[in-house]
DNA sequence: CGATGTCATGACATCGGTGTCATAAATGAA
DNA sequence: TTCATTTATGACACCGATGTCATGACATCG
């Protein structure tokens, strides 16, 4: 492999001239430029990151540190929409002239020491830390003396993160609904102990609040999903439990919860959106457009918390935070509305978005 | 950052000497051992990547250069799955004490140079090429020279590859309907241009073959989903089609199409599976499993993938690679068997398996 | 015309590890 | 006891960039 001295030499100049060639921090006379260029075409010529590293002490790496990937297989495949968050977060970043180096936990916690370890050696400027679902988490005490931004999770050290913005997410859905001249909307959440939770059922009650419409608490229940621990499907009884209270649309926890919902309402021969409107939440586009007729959701804004992430992060290594900056930012979205929803009031027009002709 | 002459300092010996503790290459007295790792501990050493990779001319990296990460955005979301080619991949490679560079080229194909460039610049070892989806290949003429395994996707030159084997995935589904008392089997595959197509469906009849079965032509019929380009649906109209031909199973070219049979289906009031069984392809596990009912589909083994190829990848970089070994390698897998398909014939015992109690 | 400044370039040291070789002490064999 | 090994360690150069400083050739100014 070509080093710049076999270029210097090709040229006829100066190791020192092809630097300057190549970083364009000093004056470089036109001629002696070409000479350069060509040798380094000819030579195919690519400088070392390793011996750039060295001499500036700037390794141009960004460790992004994930668990959710393999947590997949583990427990739920929550986290799969994560690529989004990579892709965002690289974007920026290779504006930034910088690598993303990213590391898998394998959804086994007692693997970070060893990839930090890898990040360590390789210099990494910044961490970003992505958690699988909106969480609380505790940071390794080795990580304090590294720029780290938190993602889709928050610490008690308020450690500058990246959350999706919950309660607005579920106004926003919610307050469509009710538009679109739904008044009771049933809800199926996410397990209490989930912080997402709090915050959704938090924004449900607000849109309620905000059209003065009172909430049945026989609307919202929790809807879990069968796992590995709960044999038996709770959702099942969940819906029931719901449908007794008599509602015009079921809001799910998420796309998958809703997929479900489709098969469970379709076994009791409900027609949807006609009979039973349902709205889920993630945008998981997967399903969400795919499944039929297609799937109304608030959209999890993974890309743009990852662009957002990385911001920060690059801000942070750069000493540019500016003074006022929260710690804890938070990332709204729309919703992405489709036709698993019935517009009721027929004096509400032009809601309905993304008609599908059939 | 403390380096190897600081702790060299504090436990009083040479560089040297507390690199041999590090790597273990050469005899250390056991006194000095200890007094370099409290050193190394107590200054909270890190050695570099950078020097190291200088020095030894070997970076311990492993780039992997994929496109299907934000084709989604673009075309399909047939690649998310890939993580679990991540997954695979960084299991091998971290075994071998490397890291893996992952570059997505954000469905550009013009971004790849680039990306070649900082994966040069890094020095890195090898390259594991990911398609999105099971397709043929022009490699860069800039690729030549480094150590490359395929992964999804195949060239004309025989560049080392991994393959799902989409004719046997195909068979071991129609054999297993076959023995579950179906006989008339419906296919509505991928688009006709699509490499997989013509192997799953050359399964398709091989299955046939075997248990003596004529094939119904009908049956078989090109299932596109709508697009961004078709905006009508043609699987509406594919679905037509083979119900003519009266199948008691449809199988689908992937879950996602599977999918969307399911609400095609219960339209037209067709309850699955006790009127229609329902299969698909790529055991995509957040759809197939939650669906209602559970969805019957070929596994697309992509970790298994991604661990063979960084193994073959591996080989080639440390000059392993047994003499006879071919080129183009085909991983197979087995059958997810759900709900979706009816065991028709009351002979056949046993064969349904992750029966669910409702 | 000499002083000063800018342009263009090179010599040299340095970043932090590790390969090579040298050396001294301890051990074992003859 | 003496020579041959083995063990344990250090001195030194080197990997490939780039920062610092020096130098020579011109250009500009008073």
């Amino acid at each position: 492999m070509a080093t710049i001295y076999d270029v210097a030499k090709a040229a006829g100049v100066s190791p020192k001239t092809v630097s300057r060639v190549m970083n364009g921090d000093a004056p470089v006379n036109q001629a002696t430029r070409e000479a350069v260029e060509q040798a380094m075409l000819a030579l195919n010529y690519v400088p070392s990151s390793a011996a750039r590293t060295m001499r500036s002490q700037r390794s141009g790496l960004i460790g992004m540190i994930t668990g959710a990937i393999s947590t997949t297989h583990q427990f739920e495949d929550a986290g799969l929409p994560e690529i989004y968050l990579v892709q965002g977060a690289q974007r920026v970043i290779g504006q930034s002239n910088r690598t993303l180096l990213i590391a898998d936990s394998g959804g086994q916690a007692d693997r970070i020491p060893t990839l930090l370890q890898t990040f360590r050696e390789h210099r990494v400027e910044g961490i970003l830390y992505v958690a699988e679902y909106h969480r609380e988490v505790t940071l390794p005490a080795s990580l304090r003396d590294l720029p780290i931004v938190l993602v889709n999770c928050f610490d008690a050290a308020e450690t500058p993160c990246i959350l999706p913005d919950d309660e607005g997410g579920q106004f926003t859905l919610v307050d469509g609904l009710i538009r679109r001249g739904h008044q009771r909307i049933a809800y199926l959440t996410l397990p209490e102990h989930q912080v997402a939770c709090g915050l959704r059922v938090a924004g449900y009650h607000r849109a309620h609040a905000q059209h003065g419409i009172a909430v049945d608490e026989r609307l919202i229940q929790v809807g879990a999903l069968p796992s590995p621990t709960h044999e038996f499907d709770l959702l099942w009884d969940a819906l029931d439990r719901v449908l007794k209270a008599e509602p015009t649309v079921i809001c799910c926890a998420n796309d998958k919860m809703a997929m479900r919902v489709y098969g469970l309402l379709r076994d009791r021969g409900v027609a949807i959106p006609q009979q039973m409107s349902v709205a889920g939440y993630d945008d998981y586009r997967m399903i969400a457009e795919h499944l039929h007729p297609g799937l109304t959701s608030a959209v999890l804004p993974y890309a743009a918390m990852g662009a957002r992430a990385a911001d920060k992060l690059l801000r942070l290594i750069g000493g540019s935070t500016k003074p006022g900056e929260p710690n804890r930012e938070h990332v709204s979205a729309p919703v992405a509305w489709r036709d698993s929803v019935l517009t009721r009031d027929a004096n509400v027009t032009q809601l309905n978005s993304r008609r599908r002709e059939t």
